[in-house]
RNA sequence: GUGGGUGUAGCUCAGCUGGUAGAGCGCUGCGUUGUGGUCGCAGAUGCCGCGGGUUCAAGUCCCGUCACUCACCCCA
């Protein structure tokens, strides 16, 4: 029988390695969790209507990289393939625009954009993601991003940087606009730029193409053209920043793919990734919110890549991030030590000890090379000796020392919390 | 959607101009009669991605195909 593969572009996480992404999908929304955000569940499919008029027709995102389809009720479907105009329908539909405000929420999980797969790219990618809606004080600006760069050290990166900018506001971004179509309709570009130039003239300054860059430096820029309201909103932002101890590169160039960013704008980018070097990015959005049929509140959020924060703690060296599964391995010789071995599992789990146990009568020798396999720091032997005399082997698997205690299970957990937790106090 | 690279053991990979398939790691067993990690010895494992062609002979050459991968585009 031919076996079936996964579909194209979908990764799967198995053992060891699903550890450390576990690990990081939870150090992601840490800081989020400690900063008051709330946990907002969402589905992972919603009306195609909703990313066309929140995301933007103009988006590669919404032409050609959408999973959409019309289920049953001839309805259009489609998979989400970002976070942040569902977490506004959300809103929305919930009300919670008109209570108090911001709004402070996480969410994470799947996220679908049928592109070209490469390194750090899968049509399927997880993301952790908060918004922060109903204000626009750049305290709350420089508090996302602070979340952010927090949730990355928390894992122990230290290789990525922050790029930042202000892409204006409706008030000064449309003469800016002007300026730039003006300015590249005088140089040489092929078609298709020319066509993005129409449409996105701001996306044509990110181009990679040296041929094309070459061409842009003397281009304007929106961070010399924002309005005294959006030049002061960056001033305290960045002034903010500081104080939340975030480091930030000026990126004016920086543009992101998603059409409803207005001033505040950010990437974490990863150098040791290859070209897909952004781990996380977000910005502000002004018109979001309305565009869907909500008040007129300003938000501001991001979203992370989990599966790129994975390559980049491995990239850096810090994986296994995980290295044990259990903490204890209770391992039962001879058929009378089999009953006496599940209770004892049982109080060890009910005392808060992760714990396993050795299964199919596996001999001793077997059974340790699984301990040593898991990592496991303690090991419980019980045998027929152990049985006779009320007693059981506490064996330490670092320094292979082992004592024989009392079977009493309160003393056990009295010794095994300690071992341990002196344990974690060396490591550290 | 466009271009490049690679498909050989569970994993990482070697296999020169065609001559009957290899290493390291891992795995299993033994050295230990109830003791792992180090060490020593022994062992198992392959439709050499798939289909076709050339040839006495193909992992090796040719064509096709599929998959994976890197890059462009775009993005987390």
């Amino acid at each position: 029988m031919a076996s079936i593969n996964a579909p194209k572009g979908v990764p799967d996480y198995v053992p060891p390695r699903s550890r450390d992404f576990y690990h990081v999908q939870e150090s992601l929304s840490g800081s989020a969790r400690r900063s008051g955000y709330e946990y907002i569940e969402l589905p992972v499919f919603e009306s195609t209507e909703l990313y066309e008029r929140g995301v933007g027709t103009s988006t590669d995102v919404v032409q050609k990289e959408m999973y959409t389809f019309t289920d049953r009720g001839d309805r259009s479907i489609t998979l989400r393939p970002e976070g942040t105009a569902g977490v506004m329908r959300a809103v929305i539909e919930n009300r919670l625009d008109k209570g108090a405000l911001p709004v402070k929420l996480w969410y994470r999980g799947p996220f679908f954009r049928a592109e070209r797969p490469q390194h750090g790219r899968y049509r399927q990618l997880q993301q952790v993601g908060v918004e922060a809606i109903g204000s626009v004080d750049p305290i709350i600006d420089a508090e996302v991003i602070a979340i952010a760069d927090q949730s990355f050290r928390s894992l122990g990166l230290i290789g990525f940087h922050l790029e930042l900018t202000s892409l204006g506001c409706k008030e000064c971004r449309p003469a800016y606009r002007a300026k730039l179509q003006e300015f590249l309709s005088a140089c040489d570009l092929d078609p298709e730029t020319r066509e993005r130039a129409n449409v996105n003239p701001l996306r044509v300054l990110d181009d990679k193409r040296e041929v094309v860059q070459a061409q842009l430096v003397q281009a304007p820029l929106m961070i010399d053209s924002l309005c005294d309201s959006c030049q002061r909103h960056y001033d305290e932002v960045r002034a903010y920043l500081s104080i939340f101890g975030v480091e930030w590169n000026e990126a004016p160039r920086m543009v992101r793919g998603l059409d409803y960013y207005t001033r505040t704008t950010f990437e974490f980018v990863h150098p040791a990734l290859g070209a897909q070097s952004g781990i996380g990015g977000g910005g502000r959005y002004d018109g979001l919110m309305s565009e869907l049929g909500g008040s007129e509140l300003s938000g501001i959020g991001f979203g992370l890549g989990v599966d790129r924060t994975l390559l980049a703690c491995e990239a850096e060296g810090l994986t296994p991030l995980i290295d044990h599964t259990v903490d204890i391995f209770v391992i039962p010789v001879g058929e009378e030590a089999r009953e006496p071995a599940v209770s004892l599992l049982v109080g060890l789990r009910n005392a808060g000890f992760s714990a396993d146990i050795s299964v199919d009568n596996r001999g001793v020798k077997s059974a340790l090379k699984v301990a040593n396999g898991m990592k496991a720091p303690a090991v419980l032997i019980l045998g027929p000796d152990e049985i006779k005399s009320g007693s059981i082997i506490v064996k330490d698997m670092d320094s292979g020392e082992q004592v024989t205690v009392s079977l009493e299970i309160v003393e056990l957990v009295q010794l095994l919390q300690r071992n341990l937790h002196t344990k974690k106090e060396d490591e550290s």
